[in-house]
DNA sequence: GAGTTTGAAACT
DNA sequence: CAGTTTCAAACTC
């Protein structure tokens, strides 16, 4: 029995209402950076078919992640499609280099040699990522060190409920004329916590914003910043003939800090000389066809400001995310589907396993009755003895044929089940994931399903006194084709909204493209043009089938310990169990709605708990 | 590549 | 919350 801190349950209430969509005014600052399972490398294996450092424990629950950092000016001397944080050729290692055509080669690699990389001085562990191919020391950030690793990330949230939340936030007040306004530049993003330089002039590398090439904003306590609107230093490090040669951006960054480029005639810009909610946007950097489709529905959501599909200001991950070095993806359905979807996904699946057992029971038992009562009529009569004998052949039959129609259903629909062992009837092969987790939690199942509380405690009990168990394992099979069924029909609305909300996003910028001819969107435009007429929400990677968690065990573990623990009603574990893995069917509707939302693997771990129990609460 | 600088993160 | 220390990246030589 897993023992669940109140104060961790308190920051994992509050990190969950940090990723409900759609509720603005209860919304924690915007969530964007997205700390994945999906390293960059794995992100990368992806177009490169590579295989995974960490297959079994990096979820790739977004599709390929990218940067974009390159002003308009940079970009025209600069490869076709610049995708990367604008590294000095010094500066990057060669992993952190790019293929030409802006296919990232490979993730970053710290160097870490104090902290285990267990801290937020990692920037692989920052980045939601474990350590792989990185030159650190010592490192606890990998699978084999994986409840460490938990530890540190429940300390670091301890201490910042935000810590692995983007630094580099969208603004909600991105407009075409803030953009006209930036002459060097189109910013739409700004840093949350703003930079706190005082040497650097925010016009080098040490500062974040700069880092992540936005200007600084009122957010930032800087000191003699460069990094601002208008700034002629900063303007002398992007303008002129040395757009790409860092060396040359470097020194001249050293004369503006110093005062030899520029006017310089105030030390420290006034705040309002920094860009306010204004957004920046490099231009068209990325090609990727998933980062156009983001930057086109972003845009696309700022024409209704204060329609749910206005994922900025309101959503706890913006379309896109310019952190250091990610874009995050968000799907097309994150504003469909809610927490509280999930909620009644879950009740009418549990309602429906109720009654399938119940139907079922009361099936058997009117079945089990005739036959009794045809036993006993032709037991009377010894003459007839063959015939009794008959009939019972025939009752079974029955049965069979249940069985068999039941192992039918499961046929039935398998495409929409197919989340590793999520859902695996007797007889299914079960991952290993799975197998673990069935070990660990099959004595919970079972206490669980004979709880007279349960719903399927009554069917349960119904089933327990058939002989050898056949009761239950039919009544089991029939609810879990109701079950997934249900679920099925389910997912199929859901690829229904998402075209429909794709085709209504695809009008709104249409329109938009009309009124702007701006570089941005007409390179949007163009390659939307090109691919997204034929895409389908379902068809792109927008939702796909996730894998188990990196350690389902301990996830699952604690969903279950803290159910019992703190409910007392029916319960999922329960109810499910029918399922052959109820929790782990909870784990995949968690993790489709947390995929959809763009969530990542920490929010992953500390949301299911207290949203398991928030399902649960409310059966 | 070694040493220095820098600022975020962590700690007190 | 402010000051200090630790840390790793950025930078310089």
């Amino acid at each position: 029995m897993q023992i669940f801190p109140i104060k961790r349950l308190a920051r994992q209430l509050d990190f969950t209402q940090g990723v409900l969509p759609d509720h603005p005014q209860s919304q924690p600052p915007p969530l964007q950076k997205s700390p994945l399972l999906v390293s960059p490398a794995a992100a990368q294996s992806q177009s490169q078919s590579q295989p995974q450092p960490h297959p079994q424990s990096q979820l790739q629950l977004q599709p390929k992640v990218v940067e974009i950092q390159v002003e308009p000016q940079q970009q025209q001397q600069q490869q076709p499609v610049r995708a990367v944080k604008p590294e000095s050729p010094k500066s990057i290692p060669i992993p952190n280099t790019e293929l030409k055509d802006g296919t990232p080669k490979k993730q970053r690699q710290c160097n870490c040699k104090h902290s285990r990389c267990l801290k937020l001085y990692c920037e692989c562990f920052a980045s939601g990522t474990y350590c792989d191919g990185c030159n650190c020391v010592n490192c606890y950030n990998n699978v084999e060190n994986e409840a460490a690793r938990r530890e540190a990330v429940e300390a670091t949230l301890e201490r910042n409920p935000n810590a692995f939340r983007p630094k580099i936030a969208s603004s909600p007040h991105g407009t075409r004329d803030s953009r006209e306004e930036t002459g060097d530049g189109l910013v739409f993003v700004k840093h949350n916590k703003g930079c706190h330089c005082k040497k650097s002039g925010c016009l080098k590398k040490y500062c974040e914003c700069f880092q992540a090439n936005i200007l600084c904003s009122e957010n930032c306590k800087c000191m003699d910043c460069k990094n601002f609107e208008g700034s002629e230093e900063r303007r002398a490090l992007f303008h002129g003939d040395h757009g790409n040669n860092m060396a040359y951006i470097q020194q001249a960054a050293n004369a503006a800090i110093t005062g030899a480029i520029g006017s310089s005639g105030y030390a420290s810009p006034p705040v309002s000389r920094k860009r306010k909610g204004q957004e920046l946007f490099f231009g068209q950097a990325v090609k990727d066809p998933s980062f156009d489709r983001i930057g086109h529905f972003q845009q696309g959501s700022h024409i209704k400001p204060p329609a749910p599909c206005s994922s900025l200001p309101s959503n706890p991950i913006g379309p896109i995310t310019l952190g250091p070095s990610k874009i995050t993806y968000r799907s097309l359905l994150a504003d469909i589907i809610q927490p509280q979807d999930l909620k009644e996904l879950c009740s009418v699946l549990v309602v429906l396993s109720g009654e399938a057992a119940k139907t079922f029971s009361d099936q058997r038992n009117s079945m089990e009755k005739q036959v009794e009562d045809q036993r006993e009529t032709l037991l009377a009569s010894s003459t007839e003895e063959r015939l009794q004998n008959h009939k019972e052949s025939d009752a079974d039959k029955i049965v069979a044929n249940d069985c068999s129609s039941t192992n039918h259903a499961d046929k039935v629909s398998p495409d929409d089940s197919s989340a590793d062992g999520a859902d695996m009837p007797k007889g299914r092969p079960m991952s290993p994931g799975t197998l673990e987790l069935m070990c660990d939690e099959q004595d919970t199942m079972f206490m669980a399903a004979a709880s007279p509380h349960g719903l399927m405690g009554q069917g349960c009990n119904t089933y327990s006194q058939l002989p050898c168990g056949q009761g239950m394992t039919e009544a089991h099979a029939e609810q879990e084709r109701i079950v997934l069924t249900k679920f099925r029909d389910c997912l199929n609305r859901l690829i229904t909204f998402g075209e429909i909300k794709e085709t209504k996003c695809s009008s709104l910028a249409r329109i938009e493209l009309g009124n702007q001819k701006d570089p941005l969107s007409n390179g949007i435009g163009n390659t939307r043009t090109g691919t997204g007429s034929q895409r389908r929400p379902f068809s792109n990677g927008v939702v796909k089938v996730v894998p188990p968690p990196a350690k389902p065990t301990q996830m699952v573990t604690s969903i279950v310990s803290t159910s019992d623990t703190l409910t007392t009603g029916p319960s999922l574990d329960a109810t499910f169990n029918t399922l052959a893995d109820g929790v782990a069917f909870v784990n995949m509707l968690n993790l489709i709605w947390l995929f959809l939302n763009g969530k990542g693997f920490f929010q992953l771990v500390a949301f299911i708990p207290i949203h398991h129990l928030y399902i649960v609460s409310r059966l």
